[in-house]
DNA sequence: GCCATATATTCGATTATTCGAATATGCGAA
DNA sequence: TTCGCATATTCGAATAATCGAATATATGGC
């Protein structure tokens, strides 16, 4: 059985839908977080494995998921003295995997014209730029 | 034509990527940006066009904007007196989409079991939590 | 009860982000 | 040139995020 919910969206909702947002990106915007998400891809992980893959102190991870828990990105089982994390929804990786190959597109553009770049930048007048005088 | 562009992926570049993607994260983390971009989806704008549908003040608008160009995420271009912003990859909006549809979805579920909440916290002893003692 | 292991939390210093206010620049018209 | 409009930038204060260090809690075994 699927349900199927209407949610009535006034434009003060659309507002608190974009702080919603942001705070989710914000709790996306750190490379530790970034990287135990990835490493939970192919299901649960206790936060020692999640230590030891970063190679960071096991009381960061912690203070980690500790974010990414009460956002609701991850979840944590307990299994005996360890603490099992998984992801909540799986989908939030699909959007890491867009920003991050629009990141290597990126970086092959970049450096495939590394040597236009101080040329491209001295376009002035009605040029298109991406960071520069407008 | 199309070009392939192959990367050697060192584990350190591996975690260069995490930054810039935490980094592109944190752009996204502001709900006047995340509605520049929306804003954006049908086409280029000038600064004046999103001051009046944000709501927001010119200076503001520029401020993000001026980050946002920074970040390679939008480029203007200049027409006269005034400034047409577009994006400069649309998977933002990709990105953006799923973001938004799994916080919708969690609203949802969220509203409808809000009676249930109280009841779920309680489980203590190898329950599975979202934010809870662990 | 105690111990060892695994995990969580608190604190404080450092650093980054956001905003409004004020100001500066760029452009076209007269 | 000067004006007026569109846009950009700088500054400073308030707020928030991050990290290491230290400490606290939970669990199972003895």
């Amino acid at each position: 059985m699927r349900k199927l919910v209407t949610v009535m969206m006034t434009h003060e909702r659309e507002h608190d839908l974009y702080r919603l947002q942001a705070e989710l990106c914000q709790t996306l915007a750190d490379p530790t977080r970034l990287e135990i998400l990835r490493l939970l891809e192919h299901g649960a992980l206790p936060v020692k494995a999640l230590s030891e893959a970063t190679g960071q102190r096991q009381a960061k991870i912690s203070q980690h998921l500790a974010l990414l828990r009460q956002r609701q990105i991850v979840r944590g089982e307990r299994f005996g003295a360890e603490v099992r994390y998984s992801l909540t929804d799986p989908r939030i990786l699909d959007a890491c995997r867009i920003t991050r190959e629009m990141l290597l597109d990126q970086l092959a553009r970049q450096g495939t014209l590394a040597g236009m770049v101080a040329t491209t930048s001295e376009t002035v007048r009605g040029g298109v730029n991406t960071d520069a005088d407008l």
